[in-house]
RNA sequence: GGCGAGUUGGCGGAGUGGUUACGCAGCGGAUUGCAAAUCCGUGUACAGGAGUUCGAUUCUCCUACUCGCCUCCA
């Protein structure tokens, strides 16, 4: 079997991956909150654990792998597009209005994510649907001493637990040091952090034993991890921007409250944009639907995704794009002539080193130059660049080209006994600046779209 | 300021204590009316310094630089 490796978070070291059940392989990750369409960096992650779903799936069997991805949907920027929603006419309460929100929102996610060839988790739970299990939790931690209620406020207790920091590698003095912690008058210490908030008459609220209100960021995770995974789990997931405090505060909370959580923690590195970590709050991000809008299709996306290792920063250039397309071009169509098989042993190898969906790619390369069809095939699947059908977008001639290659042919045939190839050679510039590729041989005349390909131009030959 | 990650040939990007990927571009050749596509050939690069070692790009330390987190963020 296949030893899958994978770099810890927690050790900072790469260690030989062993589940808790082989039977049942448990594997958490932080998915989008649901205010807006997802940026593209919002699909890293989501690509980068696809990549290990199926290759967990793989490994133990389709049914021995359990994967969970939520939803949060409680949010104060849902909030606010509600509420002006509400204020520019809208029908509806509104609570209806923030549901409505959620909704649109995650079907967006949907609706790009699976073009990007990821797979749904077997679970996606929505934050709101579990709001009990976290009143539960939140009362836990109060009884045992490691929360405290204060002016409709549910606080955990950050120095009474010891290990605290350890996933970030930073201790408690170090974070007041750097002074940029939250002081509030409801808290006994600024370091600690919200459990439950008490929500006005505009914010959506839950009653609880501390009022009506609503939970803090952190303890969906923990709940609803509790839920579905149970106490123990194997791998938790999720962008390296979420370490601290996200990640940290849900060890302090699950730990606290008896629960053994995460074994292995994986973190991806950031997308970048000119250098710089795409972001809302730094406004030089795009999304999904915008490249697939400019006809980027979803494969190309991906393949420039799993083109640099999940643990380094990723530069989103043209360059790559164009790239990719060239390469997935030339690949799906040697994929074509093959059947279904399995992956070969030395791509499983290099993907199971912690993901070096790098490596594989390389891999794929010398597959593809050595013209071995099935195994290329079969590692374009394990990678999500294929399912049994070769994309549309490769495979669909979107545009019949018989006439022109007739033209082209027949002007050639004329030329090669005139030995006067100017108009040959005209025809031939405009095809080619329409993006078409254009091949003569003793064979015939035969064109093929590139990824530039323009029908419009071609009118410029009528 | 604290903590963390990183710095590989023209570009992208893996990896390794000694034989040094892979892709793109480039160059030379075959092929072609000319091209394109294809095929063949071609490049010892690992931020700087010190140390460990028979030997370091790979391990250790220091320096420089880049990026991220410390505030909502994937």
């Amino acid at each position: 079997m296949t030893t899958i490796r994978l770099h810890n978070t927690k050790t900072r070291k790469r260690e030989d991956f062993t589940p808790i059940d082989p039977k049942n392989v448990r594997i958490y990750v932080c998915g989008p909150t649901v205010y807006d369409r997802a940026h593209l960096g919002n699909a890293r992650p989501v690509i980068v654990f696809d990549v290990l779903y199926r290759l967990l799936r793989h490994v133990y069997g389709q049914d021995h792998v359990t994967y969970v991805r939520n939803f949060t949907d409680v949010d104060d920027r849902i909030n606010e597009t509600a509420l002006k929603r509400q204020l520019a006419g809208a029908t509806g309460t509104l609570e209806e209005l923030i549901a409505s929100r959620a909704h649109e929102t995650i079907e967006w996610y949907h609706a790009d994510m699976d073009v990007l060839g990821a797979l749904r988790p077997n679970h996606e739970p929505r934050a709101t649907a579990y709001v009990p299990q976290m009143v539960a939790m939140i009362e836990g931690l109060i009884a045992r001493g490691f929360a405290y209620a204060n002016q409709g406020h549910v606080l955990f207790r950050v120095r009474e637990y010891a290990d605290y920091g350890k996933l970030s590698g930073r201790s408690v003095d170090d974070m007041i040091a750097g002074a940029r912690v939250e002081v509030a008058p409801y808290k006994e210490d600024p370091l600690d952090f919200v459990l439950w908030k008490p929500s006005d008459a505009e914010t959506p609220g839950w009653d609880s034993p501390w009022g009506r209100g609503r939970p803090g960021w952190h303890i969906e995770c923990s709940a609803m991890a509790h839920e579905l995974l149970g106490p123990h789990f194997d791998i938790h997931g999720g962008g390296n921007d979420l370490m601290f405090p996200h990640h940290e505060n849900e060890i302090a909370q699950s730990c606290c409250a008896g629960d053994k959580f995460a074994n292995v923690w994986l973190h991806n590195e950031m997308l970048q944009v000119e250098g710089k970590k795409m972001s809302k709050s730094l406004g030089n991000f795009f999304t999904v639907r915008d490249l697939l809008e400019q006809d980027v299709p979803g494969e190309v996306i991906r393949f420039v995704m799993l083109s640099t290792h999940y643990r380094k920063p990723m530069d989103w250039t043209q360059t790559k794009r164009a790239e990719a397309e060239r390469t997935l071009r030339k690949w799906y169509a040697l994929a074509a002539t093959a059947e279904d098989g399995a992956p070969d042993s030395q791509l499983l190898a290099v993907l199971a080193d912690d993901l070096n969906t790098a490596g594989a790619i390389a891999h794929l390369h010398k597959l593809a130059s050595a013209g071995e069809a099935e195994h290329l095939r079969a590692g374009l699947q394990i990678l999500g660049l294929m399912d049994e059908l070769i994309p549309l977008w490769v495979a669909q001639a979107a545009f019949d080209l018989t006439d022109y290659e007739a033209f082209l042919s027949d002007a050639r045939v004329t030329a090669m006994e005139s030995k006067d190839f100017t108009h040959v050679d005209r025809i031939k510039t405009m095809l080619t600046r329409a993006g078409l590729q254009v091949q003569m041989s003793k064979d015939g005349v035969v064109l093929t779209p590139t990824a530039e390909f323009d029908a419009d131009k071609l009118e410029a030959l009528e």
